[in-house]
RNA sequence: CGCGGGAUGGAGCAGUCUGGUAGCUCGUCGGGCUCAUAACCCGGAGGUCGCAGGUUCAAAUCCUGCUCCCGCAC
């Protein structure tokens, strides 16, 4: 089996793992300037290829003639893709024997898209899973092999949530890459009808605010956590959100209800107790540490 | 050289502008109250104020250099 892997998030890292000995080559996102002092960081699957001694390529655009020449020159069984971050065009798909084969965080036809592990959660779903698809030109909406799913655990995170998901897409890879280089596997149309979008996380959605409902500020919290993460912007200023579960209490939205154990704060309909925060330009704390901190006292209002 | 915030008993903060006795809320330890308690009352321990140098009678505080931590943006 020859394989060319086409990854970037850390999604895509247990799978690439699992296949490494079948990987002639992998295909990355190049490094971009991040961080504090914009240094150069490499993507979570450049980082394991060089563990496992592959070859990696940082092609800029995928879908250059010179990029797509060289794959077609290598002629691999697949093309494996698993949160890659690029639209691969179809003569690049057309350059592997079976064509691509996508490794997708959601249960399609629901959350194509960009942020399919963030959406399930953010919207409660009751499970999700990992989708096996052969790959068309569309975004997602390719023929279906496999799903494997699982249910969302309550208090679980996007960090939690994809890492689950990372291995149940490996396993999927493991046991159907084979089949599929065969040439025989099944492949099921997707229900278009029944499809649904996941956007990328825009900025705007990263800020709540205590007039939201607490069930739909504790879900996008989990949905967005450990990144891009959740704040909200106060008279005390910007405090980011690590972790809030449901409270029992209510009151007038940005009451202080509770400072023990965690701080709790009244949202519409409910409570959100946040248990794990952080102030700009501060490390993680309790929410009892930062109510000491700011002097909070039950019945105190942050707006 | 992308922008910015921070380092003060175990935790989170105030104090720095305007130099002059180490403060607040917790935790912790001991005692008390209570059927009881994470509640309440009393008492105690615990700090080279990030590091180095400078100014000064005197530096957490002013000046210079350094280290480490973090947020934003990307």
């Amino acid at each position: 089996m020859k394989l060319v892997y086409f990854g970037t998030g850390s999604f895509a890292v247990p799978a690439l793992e699992r296949m490494a000995q079948h990987v002639a080559l992998v295909v990355t996102q190049p490094d971009r300037p991040s961080g504090r002092g914009l240094r150069l960081q490499p993507s979570a699957v450049k980082v394991k290829a060089g563990e496992l001694g592959l070859d990696v390529f940082t092609p800029e655009k995928a879908r250059s003639i010179e990029f797509v020449e060289q794959i077609e020159k290598l002629r691999p069984d697949a093309l494996l893709v698993a949160s890659y971050g690029q639209i691969l065009s179809e003569r690049l798909l057309n350059s592997a024997i079976r064509g691509g084969i996508n490794l997708h965080g959601s249960i399609l036809p629901r959350w194509r898209g960009a942020a399919p592990i963030q959406r399930a959660i953010q919207h409660r779903d009751p499970e999700t899973g990992v989708t096996l698809m052969q790959m068309d030109r569309g975004m997602d909406t390719g023929d279906v092999i496999d799903i494997q799913t699982t249910a969302i655990r309550e208090h679980e995170t996007y960090g939690d949530l994809q890492d689950r998901l990372a291995e149940i897409a490996a396993d999927l890879a493991e046991s159907w890459i084979p089949r599929i280089i065969s040439g025989a596997y099944p492949r099921e149309r997707q229900d278009d009808s029944q499809a649904t979008i996941a956007p990328k996380v825009e900025r705007g959605e990263t800020e709540i605010a205590f007039t939201e409902r607490a069930i739909d500020a504790e879900a996008r919290i989990r949905a967005f956590t450990p990144a891009p993460g959740c704040y909200f912007m106060t008279d005390l200023g910007q405090i980011r959100v690590h972790k809030a579960e449901l409270g029992t209490g209510s009151g007038e939205p940005g009451v202080v209800l509770c400072v023990k154990g965690g701080l709790e704060v009244a949202m519409d309909e409910g409570s959100l107790i946040l248990s794990e925060v952080q102030p700009q330009g501060k490390k993680k704390m309790s929410g009892h540490d930062f109510a000491n901190g700011m002097r909070l006292r039950i019945g105190m209002k942050i707006q």
